[in-house]
DNA sequence: TGCTGGCACTCGATTCTACCGAGTGCCAGC
DNA sequence: GCTGGCACTCGGTAGAATCGAGTGCCAGCA
């Protein structure tokens, strides 16, 4: 890709002038405009013959013969790579975010929700949490509860906090007491051990409990293989404001809508070590409309989920990688140092913030 | 409201036909369409003046001086109350309820999830699942897990399956053994009765026992008044297209992301007894464009929950009514008999469908 | 050589006009 | 009391005229 890579500085001005405008006013630049931008030196004639260029080389189209210029998925690309600085967060922002993170509290469901709210207030774009997934964290409790004669519930509680569940049907009727050492067995064979990894399993003199425990096992494996697709969106119906034709609007909701859909793009894009994709770049065409920017979630130092915006291609990239790193770094202190296993680490300032509602209690009792 | 009860057959049956004509296109019905359509066996022109007599009524409008009529929600409110039964499901919908129940399974926030999917399939109108709470259904365990040095998990896992954790800091370190302690008690003093319900404290010599238990309980009296404002949001996508100015779509949107607005719209319009509540009739301004229909969810013969769907006042409220009317009474059996209490009512099809996955690892082990 | 001002041209957007026709209200007559 | 007839309204559409932002090209100047 030599020539995304190379633009003579005349042109990489002219090219971010336009993208800069666009960005803000969603209408085709003209040479004019550009012409009178602080920076740009030189007539719009010269503008114009470097728009041609511009056009040629894939950075700029032209929506009909006598309308301004509009950036390609290219363009928006060389501003995003070349261009810009992931930029910073206003006053009133930084205000927000600090604001945020020393109220919110809660689980961790309800916290990545609020998150995802506040990330999508941030930019006006619709917001995307992808979870930590607890395939690394290490089993704390398993049970086994009776809920009806022939049915009972797996408990699984993870040392991050996460409490994943499942029911069992069972071959027959099972009593509290056989449950109950079913679960402790299950326990003792998977505790301080990720989800994924089972142990192989050891039969006892009792066929009852060997079967309910191989039954619990089945279910932690399944457990461990299914539910990493989840995903929270907030704010979608920010992207209403964000295109006027309805018809995008719908495709692209009906989209975000497929949870499937959003995990695969976000991991697609993290693997592919970009903080942004653009339109085309990503190759799911209902959003091609679309610009996706993703800060990875790093939690208690190793990577773990991500937050992401969706927006539209002229999306304030600057201001969105900004909110995007700033509350994933934030929300990454916030979930590791605390629940997360290596003892010690419950600063005071953490526990201090999680407390809340419990602290009344506490006093009190 | 005189007025809305009487209205002489022949005003009725033109009301109807307007209704349902502007149901069906969304343009203003002129007296020319109402008196071709069967069952009008006058001329236009009675109809024109039928069609003033309506207007000045207030049930229908005219969007101006030379166009056909529109229904106002008092017209919609007549239609609904009393020119339409709930309708029937076509053939294919009733196929596709029944392929869905059939298959159907996991944990119950998935299968609301995967309700209100196929519920906004059928009509392609937004739809809402109320989840049944769990006020009512009694405590089946409690387990105290350590997470950190001082931080600990309460689970609690409710007899109909539903599990709620929350996070207590605990003043000081705990051992493993005191926290499972303090859950045996917990448990003692809870199982069998409903969340709500707390005992009053009893204490024992042990003095950091005792606090943990009561930071318990105070926990478990969160859980109950917390928690039940949540709603499943299904389809919003559709609502898209049911509207044309994208600021309504957005203003509808961005209400439907308020989970809290959303249930209380439906609880005060299930309250009121209504199944269906049109455009202003419900106070909320921002959905004033909106109708909604709302089916209780009946599980094991008490209320609790429902189904509801959001579209616009013109929507089609017969097949609405019945969709919403069909999965409620659906989901409500299928949500009973099996995971609630009373034993022996795990009945064969129920546990069946719910083996899937399950099944082949039990028929392994 | 490269930039610039000038110029003819394009073409979407806007405005205006005319006009059509769906729809209305009114009324005389059956 | 219903109906056909009629004059009238007025939004929507089509076509013409106009505007103007923007373009590509080019000759001339530094």
């Amino acid at each position: 890709m030599p020539d995304t890579q190379d633009l003579d500085p005349r042109k990489a001005a002219i090219l971010e002038a336009i993208v800069s405008e666009y960005i803000g006013t969603a209408q085709p630049v003209g040479s004019q405009h550009v012409a009178r931008t602080a920076g740009i030196s030189v007539s719009s004639a010269t503008v114009r013959a470097e728009m041609v260029a511009l056009e040629r080389e894939g950075f700029l189209v032209q929506p009909h013969t006598s309308a301004g210029r509009i950036p390609t998925d290219k363009g928006y690309r060389f501003f995003v790579d070349q261009l810009t600085e992931p930029g910073i967060l206003g006053p009133a922002q930084r205000h927000k975010v600090a604001k945020f993170f020393e109220q919110v509290h809660g689980e961790m469901e309800d916290m990545l929700e609020r998150t995802s709210g506040l990330l999508s207030e941030l930019t006006s774009y619709a917001s995307v949490v992808l979870p930590p997934s607890h395939e690394s964290a290490p089993v704390r409790s398993v049970q086994l509860v009776g809920l009806a004669p022939r049915l009972a519930l797996l408990v699984v509680v993870l040392a991050d906090g996460a409490v994943e569940k499942r029911t069992i049907d069972l071959p027959d009727e099972i009593g509290d007491d056989v449950l109950a050492a079913a679960g402790a067995r299950v326990q003792a064979m998977t505790a301080a051990r990720p989800l994924g990894a089972t142990d192989e399993r050891t039969m006892t003199k009792d066929r009852v409990l060997d079967e309910v425990v191989g039954l619990a096992l089945d279910a932690m494996k399944d457990l461990a293989t299914a539910e990493d697709d989840r995903v929270i969106v907030g704010g979608s119906s920010r992207l209403a404001a964000a295109f006027d034709a309805v018809e995008t609007v719908r495709s692209v909701l009906s989209t975000l809508e497929q949870q499937l859909v959003v995990v695969s793009l976000l991991r697609d894009v993290l693997e592919r070590g970009l903080s942004v994709a653009i339109g085309t770049e990503h190759g799911y065409e209902p959003l091609a409309s679309c610009a996706v920017v993703v800060a990875p979630l790093s939690v208690d130092g190793h990577e773990a989920g991500a937050v992401g915006l969706l927006g539209p291609t002229r999306m304030n990239y600057p201001q969105a990688l900004a909110a995007a790193r700033v509350v994933s770094a934030r929300l990454g202190e916030r979930l590791g140092g605390g629940t997360e296993a290596p003892p010690g680490r419950v600063d005071g300032r953490t526990a201090e913030d999680r407390v809340t509602k419990r602290r009344g209690a506490h006093g009190r009792s």
